[in-house]
RNA sequence: GACUCAUUGGUCAAGUGGUCAAGACGCCACCCUCUCACGGUGGAAUCAGGGGUUCGACUCCCCUAUGGGUUACCA
């Protein structure tokens, strides 16, 4: 069998060798020996989830950590999939979230020397190797319809044996020059497979770095490598790719962990080293009971866009994400709380090989930690910057406030305890709402021990007593007094000692007129608020809900 | 169906043959307290089931169950 005229028949226009890839267009890296080469390589579909985050994060880390790269690959080899403006997406959302690329695909065009960084533009490269494969007889070309894969896929079902394109169903892979050159003129289209050497029964053995030794089933399949269109398929173009642009460490869904046989038999086929494979778990997601694996289709919700829409601040989204990727993040972060996140390592060993649910509670949580440290202004800005993206009508309210904004989100958020209000954009707007007139209403209901008569009374014994220059001891000096007047404890054990001497206590005082001035039963210090708020919005605040 | 990965409280999880089975979120109670937060103290709650191996199993082996994934000229 003439291997070296098929391959001439197949890739007539190819003269360039592997070995010219290998040492003059991409050679070795000249980094530290430690350093490791990472690649995000999404589809151009646009659409990024908190799972492809959450993988992000690992590429991230582990070449920023260790003084190597991290680069943005796009795998557009599906043309049925490209989605315009997708890489936008996918650069300026990783981007928001803090993860930036040293080489690759960028908003400008690509940066680096191991490009193209789209496949599509990587085509003659593929076709090299390709043409070496045929070359030593281990890839040929295959004239299959896909009418009669499908005929063989039903009859290997019939039979109860495994489907594919292997072994006796391999009709095309011993096909002679002259057959194959018979087919080409008959102008027949064709795609070129891999010729495997592997059995149903050969297993071989290899490290993941998160899931530890596997041993595992060979490949057996002649599987597609490259396609009737020439594109090669994500399993061929993977194996180039990372070869070529000197990737030390892939990381990947554990989706991939059933397809690693085929991948690393034609590493070795090549005489090429495997990367050091990182198979990550799913995140998963609550369905009706059970768990289920984020899904771009069915949760559109958990796209990065619905916490860029909420307004989660994007260090809350990635402490978080630090939480559930390596175990022990939590602890280093308790002991560090003033810590930058490049301070703590990260290694591969601690992450979790089960799929992680989400869990909004938990983010919340961090959430709220991570904008205390962040200062109030700074807060408003971003809080201004979300508004103009996702509400623009509250936009202007907020320009035109923003000292006031600054002060509401400041209450109380000083000292030894401070308060931990704010979450998101969207909940810090309603927590601060009511400091609008045009937002602000009556949310809760005055306390149930207080009718409507009684709310006026107190009201009213409030304005008259009122002094915008009380400090705030003053202030609730004179609540006390007026709790005392009207039958109400001036404190609230007095009250429960003797609960039926009183009508209630001046808590109940208190929330009165709370919810006179901010409509709510509960929030940050009144006083406070009213010192934000000014004596002429504080008064006529109370004097409505007198008139009301 | 075949092949494969996984399985510790509601959630995230520590744990690598001998622990009273950490910690965090959430939940509950109490304390602090003018409300709510914050903070503090305490509490309920977990090794999927069954067989082995062993003096001893959450830890090792097998089976079952459940969940995930793959089974394309998608990635």
């Amino acid at each position: 069998m003439d291997y070296k005229k098929l391959s001439e028949i197949l890739f007539p226009n190819i003269k360039e060798s592997i070995s010219y890839y290998e040492n003059e267009v991409f050679p070795v890296r000249n980094l530290k020996p430690e350093a490791k080469v990472t690649r995000l390589a999404p589809s151009p579909t646009g659409f990024i989830h908190l799972g492809n985050l959450y993988g992000a994060f690992v590429d991230e880390r582990l070449a920023h950590q260790s003084e190597g790269v991290f680069m943005l690959r796009i795998e557009d080899t599906d043309d049925k999939r490209k989605v315009e403006g997708a890489v936008e997406t996918i650069i300026s959302s990783l981007e928001y979230f803090g993860l930036k690329f040293d080489e690759g695909v960028c908003i400008e065009g690509e940066i680096g020397n191991y490009g193209p960084y789209f496949q599509s533009n990587r085509g003659k490269i593929y076709q090299c190797v390709a043409k070496y494969l045929v070359e030593n007889g281990r890839a040929y070309p295959c004239f299959c319809t896909e009418e009669e894969l499908e005929e063989t896929r039903k009859k290997q079902s019939e039979e109860n044996v495994n489907t594919g394109y292997y072994g006796k169903w391999a009709k095309d892979r011993n096909l002679t020059v002259e057959e194959v050159q018979a087919h080409l003129d008959n102008n027949e289209e064709f795609v070129i497979r891999f010729k495997s050497y592997g059995t149903e029964e050969g297993t071989f053995e290899i490290d993941d770095a998160i899931r530890g030794h596997l041993v595992i089933h060979e490949n057996y399949q002649d599987i597609v490598i490259l396609k009737t269109n020439g594109i090669p398929t994500y399993h061929f173009a993977h194996v180039v790719d990372d070869h070529l642009m000197r990737v030390t460490h892939v990381v990947r869904g554990e989706e991939w962990l059933s397809t690693l046989p085929i991948h690393y038999e034609i590493f070795k086929t090549l005489g090429w080293n495997t990367p050091i494979y990182c198979h990550t778990a799913h995140l998963m997601k609550m369905d009706n009971g059970a768990k289920r694996k984020l899904s771009k289709r069915k949760d559109p919700e958990l796209g990065l866009g619905f916490y860029m829409d909420l307004g989660y601040h994007p260090s809350a989204v990635r402490e978080y994400l630090l939480t559930i990727l390596n175990s022990n993040y939590e602890e280093w972060r308790i002991a560090n709380p003033d810590s930058l996140i490049d301070n703590f390592e990260f290694t591969l060993e601690k992450m979790s090989n089960s799929g992680a649910l989400f869990d909004l509670d938990k983010l919340n949580n961090i959430s709220k930690d991570v904008l205390l440290k962040i200062s109030a202004e700074e807060i408003c800005e971003f809080l201004l910057n979300w508004s103009e993206g996702h509400k623009t009508e509250i936009t202007q309210v907020l320009n035109d406030n923003k000292d006031a904004v600054i002060k509401l989100l400041s209450v109380g958020r000083n000292g030894d305890k401070p308060r931990k209000d704010l979450m998101y954009c969207e909940q810090i707007f309603e927590f601060i709402s009511y400091f609008f007139d045009e937002y602000f209403s009556i949310v809760d209901k005055y306390p149930e021990n207080v009718n409507d008569e009684e709310v006026k009374k107190l009201l009213k014994a409030y304005l008259n007593t009122y002094d915008h220059n009380d400090d705030q001891s003053q202030w609730f000096d004179k609540i006390r007094v007026i709790s005392g007047e009207n039958g109400y404890a001036a404190k609230p054990k007095d009250y429960k000692k003797n609960p039926e001497m009183y009508k209630g206590h001046v808590g109940d005082v208190s929330s009165v007129i709370r919810m006179a001035i901010v409509g709510r039963a509960s929030s940050p210090d009144v006083w406070e608020l009213q010192q934000i708020m000014g004596e002429t919005k504080v008064r006529s605040r109370i004097e409505k809900a007198i008139n009301n």
